[in-house]
RNA sequence: GGCGGAGUGGCCGAGUGGCUCAGGCAAGGGCCUGCAAAGCCCUGUACGCGGGUUCGAUUCCCGCCUCCGCCUCCA
């Protein structure tokens, strides 16, 4: 069994074959730091970031490229606008990206390489490209030649290079053709720049990625990734770019599909974003990723506060599986994934159907411990538990344990005042005296702990929101 | 205008030429429980509209309607 992927080049779905045996190599489009991440960037990150995992489970050495677009004209726009210099800018909201990323869990890339970093590897590339007639220079500004490059330029995105309709007001004097698109912009007075053969000036925006995934991952590499709004024109200029300067570039193109708001694209165009910040206020971490990596990653997801609350309570339905699990049976460890799981992974990154096999085993545990079978029980969390990790979902991950807000010896005193509570009601009960244990109940939920009784005992937990 | 995606039961969301057509949420009934919670069991006669192909279509074909995206910065 073996893993197909959506290829956008090809509109089909094929079956992963890497570049070499038992590595893979991905190339993701991070983001452009100009501002605060929302939830439609960091689902593609989350998105990739299952992939990744998959690959990992599969066997495969991974080598993930995320790369970080410190330099534009939105960035050098906010900036002016903030009166704070580009640089700081641009490193303020790379930290808030970082930031997000890691607080959804997101494994680290491999490398996460700033385009400010890279111009050698851009001008390089750009004189490649002259030397082979396929751009040009022009009052300091460098230019790709569309028609130079006719026969395959459209491949990526379907679009035939005679049916672009041009933004034909906005041509600049330089330009040969409407469809020519810039590599290199010569510099503005006030504006950073970097020397280069046809004068001081900064990279266009597609330039980057072709330089620096080549760089990294070689001429050649597996998995081109980005947001589905990245495919043209940003992924068929740098398909364009890299395969005329000779390189063979990404060998499957994956696109996300987008988070939406009232039907409509998340975008700060839009002014109709929706921070992490903000909604970490309302959930935890791990259930936004939940929500979020749920949903096959090319389907596009309305964003509703019921859909978030119903993600809640679905991933608490597992969790609090596992933790009955744990607590009655002591520690489990992951084991494998079940064939169903597998098969709907291999299936172009099939989440819902296998987050039903994942329901499927939680389902049959629950019987499980219930009719007191806890090795099945056991068995089945460990299954569940890797599954989970695939998601980048496992409560029980060192990444998700344990965070939930409070030290250690905050944790131990608060545990051994509840404990004391738990008893004093556990005694009341044991008298029939109900009018006082739930009054204990009462007074420990109005503190924020939920009691539950259990036939291990009571079981108390913080409350959340 | 060119290219592409989508319309599934109260909701979210898979999937398939017919056989009981995932999974979750919500709802109703039951078991369990002092109560509550959790868990488990049972309950849904869905596939935008109109044609066509077929013994049979939600699934294939044609047309139509509606929504969305890309073609300009965008995850």
């Amino acid at each position: 069994m073996s893993l197909y992927l959506h290829d956008t080049a090809s509109r089909t779905t094929r079956e992963f074959q890497p570049r070499q045996e038992g590595l893979a190599t991905l190339y993701l489009c991070g983001a452009t730091v100009q501002d605060l991440p929302h939830v439609g960037h960091v689902r593609s990150g989350l998105n990739f970031d299952v992939l990744r995992r998959w690959l990992t489970h599969l066997g495969y050495e991974v080598r993930l490229v995320r790369n970080v677009t410190d330099i534009d004209d939105k960035i050098l726009a906010k900036a002016a606008e903030a009166g704070r210099p580009w640089w700081e800018w641009a490193a303020t909201h790379e930290r808030a990206f970082e930031d997000a990323y890691d607080r959804l869990g997101c494994l680290p890339p491999s490398a996460t390489p700033r385009a400010t970093g890279h111009i050698t590897q851009m001008v390089e590339l750009v004189q490649r490209l002259i030397d082979r007639d396929h751009a040009y220079a022009a009052d300091g500004d460098v230019y790709f030649s569309v028609p130079s490059f006719l026969e395959s330029y459209g491949r990526l995105s379907g679009q035939r290079p005679e049916e672009m309709q041009q933004a034909e007001e906005a041509v600049p004097a330089g330009k040969r053709d409407p469809r020519d698109f810039t590599l290199w912009k010569s510099a503005k007075p006030g504006e950073p720049s970097w020397p280069a053969p046809w004068g001081r000036g900064r990279p266009g925006w597609h330039l980057e990625c072709s330089a620096m995934s080549t760089y990294y991952l070689g001429e050649e590499f597996d998995i081109h990734g980005g947001g589905l709004d990245l495919v043209f024109p940003h992924h068929e200029n740098e398909l364009a770019q890299s395969n005329a300067a000779g390189d063979g570039f990404a060998r499957y193109w994956l696109h996300n599909s987008w988070v939406t708001a009232s039907g409509e694209k998340m975008s700060k165009s839009l002014g109709n974003t929706l921070g992490i910040a903000a909604l970490l206020q309302r959930v935890r971490p791990v259930e936004l990723r939940y929500y979020l990596v749920v949903p096959h990653y090319r389907s596009t997801v309305e964003f509703s506060d019921e859909g978030l609350d119903e993600a809640v309570a679905t991933f608490r339905r597992i969790e609090s599986f596992l933790h009955r699990v744990v607590r009655r049976t002591g520690e489990v460890e992951p084991s494998g994934v079940t064939e169903e799981f597998a098969a709907a992974m291999n299936d172009d990154l099939g989440t819902p159907q296998a987050i039903a096999a994942v329901h499927n085993v939680v389902r049959e545990a629950n019987s499980a411990l219930d009719a007191g079978e806890d090795d099945s029980a056991r068995e089945g969390a460990a299954r569940v538990r890797a599954m989970l990790d695939v998601f980048g979902l496992d409560p029980l991950a060192p990444h998700w344990a344990g965070r939930e807000g409070a030290s250690d010896e905050a944790h131990r005193a608060l545990s051994a005042l509840v404990d004391d509570l738990l008893e004093q009601r556990g005694q009341a009960r044991a008298d029939r005296d109900f009018a006082t244990a739930d009054a204990v109940r009462d007074r420990l939920h109005a503190c924020g702990i939920a009691v539950e009784d259990t036939p291990d005992g009571p079981m108390w937990t913080l409350k959340d929101g």
